[in-house]
RNA sequence: GGUCCGUUCGUCUAGGGGUUAGGACAUCAGGUUUUCAUCCUGAAAACAGGGGUUCGAUUCCCCUACGGACUGCCA
């Protein structure tokens, strides 16, 4: 007895883990989602697993045009590697609910077989009419339930042979599960415990639709089973379903596949509460989305963090962050970093406001840790217009000098344009505040004094450049901005000397002289 | 309204029966730097409230408050 309960906790320890991210193709993929994608993929990843991509596409009405598209094109932007899926296939297929139309209806039967599920030919108006009524009676948010089911036109109310005609002529109808009376469902989450609900609040939820496609509950729990999948990873916005999902599970003969459950804290809004949503983009003045969306029929571009400039690296820590950690103090993770640190135990309980700066702070970071080899790659414009061989031991050194400075890989675009072009003009704020008529003799000498170095090393020119000072009674604060106006045009950058090595004796006698004839002052 | 879930600095969070309640972002103040940015140092900033249990509760339990999700032939 004992050792066979042992063999089954061992066969359910080694149970091969398979999870699925299930969105359905209604629009673009926001935030939110693609976190539920991240944390689904972590797992998997994390514990040997499949990562599955499932499209709920059952409301036919519903569908856009490109989502799908778009939800594969984000999962790819952030490294989300799928094992199964439309595009890549998989022997569980086939990984879109309506090419899977057809095997629904046989467990609907099933259910209805059993007595666990019961046609219903209410129309939507009527719906509507037991709703409304209800509600002037005082009912806050009238169900059909195992009280008011009696009172509506079903295979429960109507004689079989009723039924049965209006089946066989063809009228309309859905089929809705027969939730029982005084039962207590319930289950463990792995985020949240035991969840405990009872079926008298739980309504009679159609599974089967009058169009001949199941409803969500009804495909999802069909498909994780014949999908073998281990754990349900999903937002909290479906618990309140889930003990729906775990009763179909019982009904359908399968309580001892049922899968982990994990739901998800949600993503708040960051001012005021409630759930982030597609549309809190423009009025908030951040992308909810991973990628451009261009809506199909207005044309209206949504904007992703991918063409803000964001790296797929800090989108996906900071996802990652919202709502999980370590445990340590360590923040900034590359993908396989968090592979190896993530589990599901420390996703917390609580919904996380989104921040936006905190996303900036990531992107900065991980910019600082990407080597410059790999930014030289990402560099659009390696062209040099002046006199200089712009060698790729070039574009490293700069990159270097110039790195720390940018938060973006577009920053670098500015801090770049001396070591581009030397057909800057002069910024006016700039000579306004520093450029010194008086000191320009100086200016003149110092130039001379340094193109005779042997050799023009940025730590030969500074010391050069003190001893200059000293030896004329300057102060540094003075003559160095003169000297930053000259070569870069303007009065931030980085380290002078370094910019001056880097460029060549040549061209900083070129800016020089040439800044010296083209200044006016004021 | 009902059901379910939640509640530690402004934000993301660590912690967990005895702690100066820790870190990060943001904020503010100093410092370094020729400059801007970076960087460094520092400051301010939190256990929702009330009852239990306990020698002791922010931590465990209950209640209240507040917040959220759900309440469709949507997912």
């Amino acid at each position: 007895m004992c050792s066979s309960k042992f063999k089954l906790n061992m066969n359910k320890d080694e149970k091969v883990i398979r999870v699925r991210f299930a969105p359905s193709p209604t629009g673009p993929l926001h935030i939110g989602g693609v976190r539920t994608a991240l944390y689904n993929f972590l797992f998997a990843r994390k514990n040997n697993g499949k990562f599955i991509l499932r499209i709920e596409d059952t409301d036919q009405n519903r569908y856009v045009p490109g989502a799908e598209k778009y939800i594969q094109e984000a999962l790819s932007w952030c490294s989300l590697d799928l094992d199964e899926g439309p595009n890549v296939g998989g022997e569980f297929g086939p990984y879109r609910q309506s090419e899977r139309k057809e095997m629904y209806y046989s467990f609907v039967k099933n259910l209805i077989d059993s007595g666990d599920a019961y046609y219903a030919f209410d129309t939507p108006e009527e719906l509507d009419g037991m709703r409304e009524s209800m509600r002037s009676a005082g009912v806050p948010s009238p169900t059909y339930n195992n009280i008011s089911r009696s009172s509506m036109i079903n295979s429960l109310t109507l004689p079989l042979d009723e039924t049965e005609k209006r089946i066989s002529r063809g009228d309309k109808f859905v089929v809705r599960i027969k939730m029982p009376r005084n039962h207590e469902i319930k289950f463990k989450d792995k985020i949240r415990g035991w969840v405990s609900v009872n079926s008298n609040n739980i309504d009679d939820k159609v599974i089967y639709k009058s169009d001949g496609m199941p409803t969500y509950h009804l495909a999802n729990v069909v498909d994780d089973y014949s999908m073998k999948i281990s754990h349900v990873i999903r937002g909290e916005e479906w618990l309140p379903s889930a003990p729906l999902h775990v009763y179909l599970y019982k009904c359908l003969g399968w309580e001892d596949q049922i899968p982990q459950f994990a739901h998800l804290p949600l993503i708040l809004k960051p001012d005021g509460n409630g759930k982030l949503s597609k549309r809190d983009g423009d009025r908030l003045g951040f992308p909810v989305f991973p990628v451009n969306w261009k809506n199909p029929e207005t044309n209206e571009i949504y904007k992703g963090y991918r063409e803000e400039g964001f790296s797929r690296a800090a989108f996906i820590n900071m996802l990652a962050f919202l709502g999980w950690n370590p445990g340590t103090e360590k923040e900034v993770f590359n993908l396989d970093e968090l592979v190896s640190e993530f589990s599901l135990s420390r996703v917390g309980k609580s919904g996380a406001k989104y921040d936006f700066n905190k996303l900036k702070w990531f992107n900065q970071q991980h910019l600082r840790r990407m080597d410059n080899e790999e930014i030289y790659d990402n560099l659009v414009d390696k062209k040099v217009d002046f006199s200089i061989n712009p060698s790729k031991e070039y574009w490293l050194k700069v990159i270097g000098l110039v790195k720390e400075r940018a938060t973006f890989l577009d920053d670098l675009k500015l801090e770049l344009s001396c070591f581009l072009s030397n057909k800057f003009t002069y910024d006016v704020n700039s000579i306004n505040k520093k450029w010194n008529l008086e000191l320009l003799p100086h200016l003149s000498s110092l130039a001379t004094i340094i193109f005779n170095l042997q050799k023009f090393t940025s730590s030969q020119i500074e010391i050069s450049f003190h001893n200059y000072l000293d030896d004329n009674d300057l102060s540094l604060g003075k003559l160095m901005p003169m000297l930053r106006i000259a070569i870069t045009g303007r009065l931030a950058g980085p380290s002078m000397f370094g910019i001056l090595e880097l460029l060549g004796k040549e061209e900083v006698k070129l800016r020089i002289d040439r800044a010296i004839k083209d200044i006016q002052h004021g």
